[in-house]
DNA sequence: TCGATACTAGAACCACGTTCGATAATCTGG
DNA sequence: CCAGATTATCGAACGTGGTTCTAGTATCGA
């Protein structure tokens, strides 16, 4: 019983002698395999290839590849809580949060592969929870009710979330390989849109010049600034509001 | 050149023969794959031996598993817009796209194997593209330019989407197998945030009763409200609101 | 010097998606 | 009624990927 190994992938801890490999190295290296073609292409092998050693190196560092995505994102969230410490307190708790909130949508502009994973992990101790927190702290200064700072954290996180689903599937392979061109791609949806019969498809005829040539940006902004109008309303700070009301 | 097989998977179409099996058939066993055990449970393999057929078989309906995904949200997809109809009319535009979102919602916390590929699919005819349409359709009768109206679809849309990926993820296996109690599972985030030092995490500590036994619909709820309260006030008709303001 | 621990390494196992060619059932036209 | 084409079935086989296991090497404490 009690075989040699009882847990690994726990803390190699100790900078331990010759430190030919170490976590912060096969995070590195995740990160780049990630970076570079997203994350179908973090396989272990391709990992333990860059790396120059084998599969069973990889595992000594983590438990497996969930958790190898999961330190990545950690890893990468850490340069995105640095990020909110350089930008200037404007005194406005809700014009905060919002900075956080675009800090954290253009670290998943450059990497989408962080897709809506950086949202598992507040339950344990990270930089995950400590982003949730940061978030969170801006919200102590409004007039609310625990609860209904709770749900603005998460109204709020949830808008970063669904811009990060929408930003991580894409990319077609076509479009990678630059085999179609990426405004062609683009302008798909529309050429489909147009096609379709006005009377059956009035909305969609609507707005199929402001899908066309859409930008992503703009998209998440208009919904967090939708988002945060409505909590300002409800924090009493609407511009001219007085009444909270409650929503549900 | 031209082998025998020019576009299988396309449309068996006509009830052919002996339909022993049929893309019906197929679509609706992945349906009770993905039901039963998420989207992991559904395999090439399993699908085909539950069908009592071959793989092969299979792959004459659906060009593959990414396929048999998207036919199979959509296949959903079409009883989710019977749903709308179901809906008693309200008059008010925003009441109606409210209650369609949480059709919506409710749809994917019955299938949290919807994830947010409910979203893709936009780009062809299927029943997302409808459903895009629905949504935006009420959205027609308000004072907002095209692009705000397409802007708020899209964070309505957004707001299930994130909320989808909450419901999407978690059930890791031990909660699944009844290893260990949901509650206890549920509560496991409160006990860590409460051993966190109240200094480094006020935030967490204000909030951590609500996050204990929290519910995912009022989660959804209060993060719908915000947006369609800022929706509200962009279109000039918020409770004693007059003067639109644009947001980007 | 001797074990124990920390770490490396890759072969082997298994599940999966996908391809392919062989085969049967059915339809079409003569 | 009979060829040939079309439609559909089937499973062996290939490649890839995650994970496990066992054997081995380096480094440390005593």
């Amino acid at each position: 019983m009690t075989p040699p190994r009882q847990r690994p992938a726990d803390r190699p801890s100790r900078e331990r002698r010759r430190a030919s490999h170490s976590i912060e190295a096969v995070l590195g290296a995740a990160v780049e395999l990630l970076d570079e073609a997203g994350e179908p292409a973090l396989t272990i092998r391709g990992l333990a290839s860059r790396l120059g050693t084998g599969v069973g190196s990889v595992y000594w560092y983590v438990s497996g590849r969930d958790d190898l995505l999961d330190r990545a994102v950690d890893h990468v969230l850490g340069g995105v809580l640095a990020e909110f410490e350089r930008h200037p307190r404007t005194g406005d708790p809700v014009d905060e949060l919002r900075a956080m909130a675009v800090t954290l949508f253009e670290a998943v502009v450059d990497r989408p592969w962080l897709g809506s994973r950086f949202m598992r992990g507040i339950d344990a101790e990270g930089n995950s929870l400590r982003l949730y927190e940061e978030l969170g702290r801006q919200l102590l200064r409004l007039d609310l009710t625990p609860l209904q700072r709770f749900h603005a954290v998460t109204a709020v996180l949830g808008v970063v979330v669904s811009a990060a689903a929408d930003l991580g599937q894409e990319p077609p392979q076509a479009v990678v390989d630059g085999l179609v061109e990426r405004e062609e791609y683009l302008g798909r949806y529309a050429t489909v849109w147009r096609a379709l019969d006005p009377g059956e498809y009035p909305f969609l005829h609507d707005v199929v010049d402001e899908f066309d040539g859409h930008d992503d940006k703009a998209q998440f902004l208009a919904a967090l600034d939708l988002t945060l109008a409505g909590l300002r309303l409800q924090a009493g700070r609407a511009p001219g509001a007085d009444a909270p009301a409650e929503g549900s």
